[in-house]
This record gives structure tokens, C-alpha cells and sequence, in this order.
DNA sequence: CTTCTCACA
DNA sequence: TGTGAGAA
């Protein structure tokens, strides 16, 4: 009596698709109990307790290849070595998307905050920031695509990175991303002046001259260069604008002098 | 119904 | 690592 039944029985039997049966096959991790006159494949028992053992496997994201090795050399702890690797695969998995959920929550927490300011000025307390520059530009000459490709070793993440512009005053401007540990500058802790739009590039050198002209209107002593942060990834909702935020560090009261009444 | 092959994600 | 289409 022939007990052993069809592929696409045992695909049913297993839930899986009739193609993935073949497809271990192919790879050597699962042969028929034997095939029909008319070169159908035939499943036993064996085959299904197999089936359910590479499944399972599957499932922990053992790779068929080692399957297969290990179908040869079934020594327990190389067993465990796979179940180990795959944990590992998992964990940098998960780790991946741990810092995808933290972008897309900074991403819509920046936004969010942009569109409650009521205007575009406002005082913003900053912690002390590590920078590192990456690329430096006269300040007459235009970010480009050439000298991006230049640096593209370094920079794997523009579009989801904060990009810091120092103006210094003189006739050079660097970029700096930030970072952990101490890079080339600091920026440091305190009260900043803040300009935030969004708009066409060519518009950033007119809202500088706001910022600075707004300062002198309010008579807020700046401190140190003028940053300007780049935040593109907020640019996602108003395609072909750039999002930037204009900061100037304001020197802090002098201690004996009154006349801040607050 | 099965088989295989090819192209595609 | 599979899937889908098409021919036989």
C-alpha cells in the first residue's frame, strides 16, 4: 500500500507554498521518499518530520544553507552555534529599528514643535553640543553636488542629519555634523536667539540679515559665530523648501549690571 | 494535477 | 530566499 502522498498535499498539510518544497530541494535539504513514474515527487512521514524540522528552523531564521550543513555534521553545539548567530542577527535587527522608531519620533517632534512656534523668532535653551566638521566652503560658493561627492565617504546620512553651518566671520564656512564624543568645535550651553523657516535656499542670506537685523531691534547681545542648522528631513511635507534654523548664542547678563527687569 | 525554467524582488 | 508566470 502506498501511504506517501503529493507535493502539494504535503505543502497543505505544512502551510507552505508548493515552490518552497521544491526550493529546498534544490538546495539539498529535503529529497522526496521517492518520485512517481510520472516524475511526481512522493512524501513519507520521514519527509514530513523533516519538513517540519527545516520549518522550524526557517522560522529562527537559520539560513538553508547551514540547514544543510548541519544536516551532515549534527553535532549539538554546532546546533546552538546556529541558534547563536541568528540571535545575533536578530538583535542588530532589532537595534536597527530602535533607531528607526527614534528618527521617525524626532522627526515628528521637530515638526510638530516648528508648527506651534506662533512666530519665527523665539529663545531656545541649548545644551552644549559636540561638532565635527566635515567640509569647508568660501562662503560666496554654493554648496554643490561635486564637492557633496567629494566628501561622500563621510557622510553616509545627509538626509537625516542635522547639518551645522559656522559662520565666523571670516570668508569660510564649515560644516560640522554632530557628534558624542568631542569633535572639532563645541558649541556652548545656553540661551540662543532662534530664526526658523522654510524656504528656497537662495533666501537664507535675506533671513540672516533679519536675524541679525531683529538682535539689534531687540538689543539681544549675540555671542560667538551664527549657526545655522539645516534640518532637511523636516523639508519631507514642503518638497523643494529647506527647513533652517538660525541660532546666535546671547551673552549672558553681566552679573552687577541691572536693567533686566525680568 | 504535475514538471521545469526564467525573470524578479 | 523565495514568488509568479508560462510552457509542456
Amino acid at each position: 500500500m502506498k501511504s506517501e502522498i503529493t507535493i502539494s498535499e504535503l505543502a497543505k498539510l505544512m502551510n507552505v507554498s508548493v515552490h518552497q518544497i521544491r526550493y529546498f530541494e534544490e538546495k539539498g535539504v529535503l529529497q522526496p521518499a521517492y518520485t512517481d513514474t510520472n516524475q511526481y515527487r512522493k512524501y513519507g512521514m520521514d519527509q514530513i518530520y523533516e519538513l517540519a524540522r527545516i520549518l522550524l528552523l526557517r522560522k529562527l531564521e537559520v539560513p538553508v544553507q547551514s540547514i544543510k550543513e548541519c544536516m551532515i555534521s549534527h553535532s549539538a553545539d554546532q546546533q546552538r552555534q546556529l541558534l547563536h548567530h541568528s540571535l545575533q542577527e536578530i538583535e542588530a535587527e532589532l537595534l536597527r529599528l530602535q533607531e528607526l522608531r527614534q528618527f521617525i519620533l524626532k522627526v515628528l517632534h521637530e515638526q510638530q514643535s516648528y508648527s506651534l512656534q506662533p512666530g519665527p523668532f523665539h529663545i531656545k535653551k541649548r545644551n552644549s553640543t559636540f561638532l565635527t566638521s566635515f567640509i569647508q566652503l568660501d562662503s560666496h560658493m554654493r554648496l554643490n553636488a561635486a564637492v557633496l561627492a567629494e566628501q561622500a565617504n563621510h557622510i553616509l546620512n545627509l538626509f537625516e542629519a542635522d547639518i551645522h553651518y559656522l559662520y565666523d566671520g571670516s570668508d569660510t564656512v564649515t560644516l560640522y555634523l554632530e557628534t558624542q564624543v568631542p569633535g572639532d568645535t563645541t558649541l556652548p550651553e545656553g540661551e540662543y536667539l532662534t530664526l526658523q523657516c522654510n524656504i528656497q535656499e537662495e533666501e537664507l542670506e535675506h533671513w540672516i540679515e533679519q536675524f541679525f537685523d531683529y538682535a539689534a531691534a531687540q538689543s539681544i547681545p549675540l555671542l560667538g559665530p551664527l549657526v545655522v542648522i539645516e534640518r532637511s528631513y523636516l523639508s519631507l511635507f514642503s518638497p523643494g523648501m529647506l527647513h533652517y534654523e538660525l541660532q546666535g548664542l546671547i551673552a549672558p547678563a553681566a552679573k552687577s549690571e541691572g536693567g533686566d527687569p525680568s
